[in-house]
RNA sequence: GCCGCCGUAGCUCAGCCCGGCAGAGCGGCAGUUUCGUAAACUGCAGGUCGGGGGAUCGAAGCCCUCCGGCGGCUCCA
C-alpha cells in the first residue's frame, strides 16, 4: 500500500467480551459505500468520507455477553483504549465499529448505545475522538507506523470491507490476566519474595548465587544488558559441527559430519537412559490436522506459531512437541491403574516452532529441533508427585553422565500455582532440598497454562541469558481434552495426570550449553574443550616427520573403541600441533624418533595443558575410563587427516 | 514481526565516508624442505563485492527493495 511503511497491530481484550484492534496509525482513510443494518442512523455527509493523521485507531465489536452491560464495556474500553493511546502516545482516537471482529456479534441496539457511551467516555478523558459510521458497510486505507508492541504485529494490507482479522489465541487473552509473582525458594524450605525495581532485585541476598542472580534478572526484568554475539555460533562454525543454511528457512541448521557425530551421540544416550528408566520408545508422525477437535483447542491456547504444510486435501501443520503423537496413542490404549505409572518416549527430529525471526540465536532457539520427550501418566497428584522424583533422578544422572557439573551448571525456574503450592508445599520444599541450592519460583494467581506445576533446569550463558533444557511438569488438562482414560481400582473410568519430561532439553540446546561452556572457559584462560566422549577426535597421532608415519599408522591400530586419527601431512610438527589443538582434541600423541625407540608416548593432554610420558595401553584405559558406559561412535571423517575436506575453513 | 548494525575469495578482513583497473593474510594446488610441541619457503589458481532494481559517462561504493546474520524489543507450549 501506498506511504505504508510498516503494519502493527495488537489485540487486547477487555474485561467484557468487547473486542478492540488498535492501529497506531499514520492516517486512516474511509468511506461508508451503503448501509449494513436497514435502521442505521443517518450520518451527515462530512462524516461519510473521511481522512484521520496521526492516530490511535480502535477497530472495535460488542459482544453478545456485553449486551446486558453496556455501560461497564464502555468504561472498560475507554480505560484500555486510554492505556493503549498512552503507550504509542497518542490523544487522538478513531472509533471504527468493525463487525468482523467478532464471532458472536451484539445485537445493533446495545452495540451502539455502548459505543456511544464509549465515545463520550473518552471525549470526557481529553481525547480528540472521531467515530466513523455505524452500521454502514466502509471501505478504508490505513498506513501504520512501524513501532515495536507484540507478536501479533504482522504487515496486513486492508482494503474494502477486509475480512481478515487477527488471529488472537486463548493463551494470550488469558495471559493478559495473569498475576505471577516471584520468589527465591532457599533449600531450609523458606521462601524468599522477591521485587524488582530499576533493574535491581531485591528481597534475597544472592551472595554466592550469582548465576541465579541472572536468571532471576533474566526472567523477571524486561529490558537485557547490550551484549555481544553469542560464543557458541562462532565455535560451532569454527569447529565445523553446525552451520547455518541459507537454503532453508532460518533456524533449519545444517550439520557437518563433526556436529552429527556429536548429536547422535547425545540423542543416542538419552534415548537409551529413558529406554532403561522403563519408557517404551514409540514414533508419532510429524504433522497433524488442524480440524482435528481435540488438537484445535490444544493449538488455539498457543499464539499461532505454527508451520503449515499444505497436504493433497488438508490443511495440516508440523507438530511442536512429541505431545499431540503421544497422546493420540494414549487416547486408544486400553489402561488400568496397575499399569501407571506409564511413560510413552519418543525423540522428535524434528519439532517445529515458527519462532519470530528475530528471536532465532544459533543453537540456542530455532524452528527446527530435536526434543526427547517422555509423558509419563499418572494415577494421582501423590502418584505423580512421587514419579516426577523417579525422573528427576533419571534425568540428573543423565545431564551429570552427559558432562555437566550437577547443580553448579543449571538453574532451577519453578512454576507453579498458588494452589499447588498451598496444597503441596512439603513437595516443593522437598524439591528445593533434594537440588541442593536456591531456586526461583514463579508463582501464578490461577492455573492458566496446562500445568500445575513446572520445573525447568536452565543454563545462563556467557551472555547472561538462560535456556531450559531439563523440563518436567505435571499436566491436570490434556488427559481429558484428549480422552486418555484409565479404569481404577472401583472400575470406574478416570482421567490420569500426565508428566511432560524433557529429560535434556532440545539436543542442539545441550550443544549450546557445551559450547557456551567452553568459550566461557577460553574466556578465563583455560583451554577449552569438549566432554571427552563427544569430541570428534580423541586422540590425534602425529609424526614428527614422514620417517614416523608407519609406525604412528600402527599405533593407531592399538586403540580400538577410542576415536583416533592420524595427522599424514607433511607439515612441520608445530603445525600439526597447532591444526589439532585449534580442532580442540583433548589427546595428542607426538611420535618421533626418542619414542620409537623407548615405546613410551608422548601425551599432550589438553584438560591440564601438560606433556606426560605414557603407554599407549595407560592412554587407552584412560580414555576408556573416561567414557565408560556412554555410547560410542567410531571417527565421523577419513582416519587420515589429509583425505578430509574441508568443511567450513 | 518491529528498530538498529552488518554482508567483499573457502576463512579472517582492507577498500566504501569523498564513485574511476578487485586487494592482503590464512587456507587450497604445484614444487622445495623432513623438521621435536600453536602458523617452513617459492610460485600459481581462486571474486555474479549477498540477490534484484534505480540514478550516473562510469557503482563494491550512492538510492530503493528483497534475502541472510548479529544486537535490542517481543516471545519461548
Amino acid at each position: 500500500m501506498r506511504g505504508a511503511r510498516s503494519l502493527i497491530s495488537r489485540s487486547i481484550y477487555a474485561p467484557t467480551n468487547m473486542r478492540v484492534l488498535f492501529l497506531h496509525v499514520d492516517f486512516l482513510e474511509y468511506e461508508t459505500t451503503g448501509k449494513a443494518l436497514k435502521d442505521a442512523e443517518d450520518v451527515p455527509p462530512s462524516k461519510r468520507k473521511a481522512r484521520v493523521d496521526e492516530a490511535l485507531v480502535c477497530f472495535i465489536t460488542a459482544e453478545k455477553r456485553d449486551e446486558k452491560h453496556p455501560e461497564a464495556g464502555a468504561k472498560a474500553a475507554a480505560t484500555n483504549i486510554e492505556e493503549v493511546a498512552a503507550q504509542v502516545g497518542t490523544k487522538r482516537i478513531v472509533l471504527y465499529p468493525y463487525a468482523h471482529l467478532s464471532s458472536s456479534l451484539a445485537a445493533p441496539g446495545p452495540a451502539q448505545e455502548l459505543f456511544h457511551s464509549l465515545e463520550s467516555g473518552l471525549v470526557a478523558r481529553g481525547f480528540e475522538v472521531h467515530a466513523s459510521p455505524f452500521g454502514y458497510y466502509k471501505s478504508f486505507r490505513v498506513a501504520v507506523k512501524g513501532h515495536p508492541l507484540s507478536e501479533l504485529s504482522r504487515e496486513i494490507v486492508v482494503d474494502v470491507a477486509a475480512t481478515e482479522r487477527e488471529e488472537v489465541s486463548e493463551a494470550v487473552k488469558a495471559e493478559a490476566k495473569l498475576v505471577s509473582h516471584w520468589h527465591i525458594l532457599d533449600t531450609k524450605g523458606d521462601l524468599h519474595p522477591l521485587t524488582i525495581k530499576d533493574g535491581t532485585i531485591a528481597g534475597f541476598d544472592f551472595r554466592g548465587q550469582a548465576r541465579l542472580e541472572k536468571f532471576a534478572h533474566y526472567e523477571m526484568a524486561k529490558s537485557r544488558a547490550v551484549k555481544e554475539e553469542p560464543a557458541h555460533v562462532r565455535l560451532m562454525q569454527e569447529l565445523e559441527l553446525v552451520d547455518y543454511e541459507p537454503g532453508s528457512d532460518p533456524g533449519n541448521l545444517r550439520f557437518y559430519p563433526k556436529g552429527r557425530l556429536i548429536k547422535a551421540l547425545l540423542e543416542e544416550i538419552v534415548s537409551r537412559r529413558i529406554r532403561e528408566y522403563g519408557a517404551m520408545e514409540v514414533e508419532s508422525p510429524v504433522m497433524y490436522d488442524f480440524e482435528h477437535p481435540a488438537l484445535k483447542s490444544y493449538v488455539d491456547r498457543f499464539p499461532a506459531r505454527q508451520y503449515v504444510v499444505q497436504t493433497p486435501n488438508k490443511k495440516a501443520f508440523l507438530r511442536f512437541s512429541a505431545c499431540f503423537g503421544q497422546f493420540l496413542i494414549m487416547k486408544d490404549m486400553v489402561l488400568s491403574y496397575k499399569q501407571l505409572p506409564l511413560p510413552l518416549y519418543e525423540l522428535t527430529r524434528y519439532s517445529f516452532r515458527a519462532e519470530q525471526r528475530g528471536e532465532l540465536a544459533g543453537l540456542r532457539r530455532l524452528r527446527a529441533f530435536t526434543m526427547p520427550d517422555c509423558h509419563a501418566l499418572c494415577a494421582d497428584v501423590e502418584q505423580a508427585k512421587a514419579h516426577m522424583m523417579v525422573r528427576f533422578e533419571v534425568a540428573w544422572k543423565l545431564m551429570a553422565e552427559c558432562g555437566f557439573s550437577m547443580p553448579d551448571d543449571f538453574e532451577v525456574g519453578m512454576r507453579v500455582t498458588e494452589s499447588f503450592w498451598r496444597q503441596h508445599k512439603d513437595f516443593v520444599i522437598a524439591y528445593a532440598k533434594r537440588w541442593g541450592k536456591p531456586l526461583l519460583v514463579e508463582m501464578w494467581s490461577e492455573q492458566f497454562f496446562y500445568y500445575a506445576l513446572k520445573y525447568e533446569w536452565n543454563f545462563v550463558d556467557g551472555n547472561d541469558k538462560a535456556a531450559a533444557l531439563t523440563t518436567d511438569q505435571i499436566d491436570t488438562e490434556n488427559a481429558k481434552r484428549f480422552g486418555i482414560s484409565f479404569t481404577d481400582d472401583k472400575g470406574g473410568q478416570r482421567h490420569p495426570l500426565i508428566l511432560h519430561l524433557s529429560p535434556s532439553g532440545a539436543i542442539e540446546r545441550v550443544m549450546y550449553a557445551f559450547l557456551e561452556k567452553a568459550g566461557a572457559d577460553a574466556k578465563r584462560g583455560e583451554p577449552p574443550m569438549l566432554p571427552v566422549w563427544l569430541a570428534p577426535t580423541q586422540v590425534r597421532v602425529v609424526p614428527v616427520s614422514a620417517d614416523q608415519l608407519d609406525y604412528a599408522r600402527g599405533l593407531v591400530e592399538r586403540l580400538p573403541e577410542v576415536r583416533v586419527d592420524l595427522d599424514d601431512t607433511n607439515d612441520t610438527l608445530a603445525k600439526k600441533i597447532r591444526r589439532a589443538e585449534k580442532e580442540w582434541v583433548p589427546y595428542i600423541v607426538v611420535v618421533g624418533k626418542k619414542e620409537i625407540e623407548s615405546g613410551a608416548l608422548n601425551v599432550r593432554v589438553r584438560a591440564t595443558k601438560t606433556q606426560t610420558e605414557m603407554s599407549i595401553d595407560e592412554l587407552g584405559r584412560r580414555i576408556r575410563a573416561e567414557i565408560a558406559g556412554r555410547p560410542f561412535r567410531a571417527l565421523a571423517e577419513p582416519q587420515d587427516v589429509s583425505a578430509r575436506p574441508i568443511f567450513h575453513g
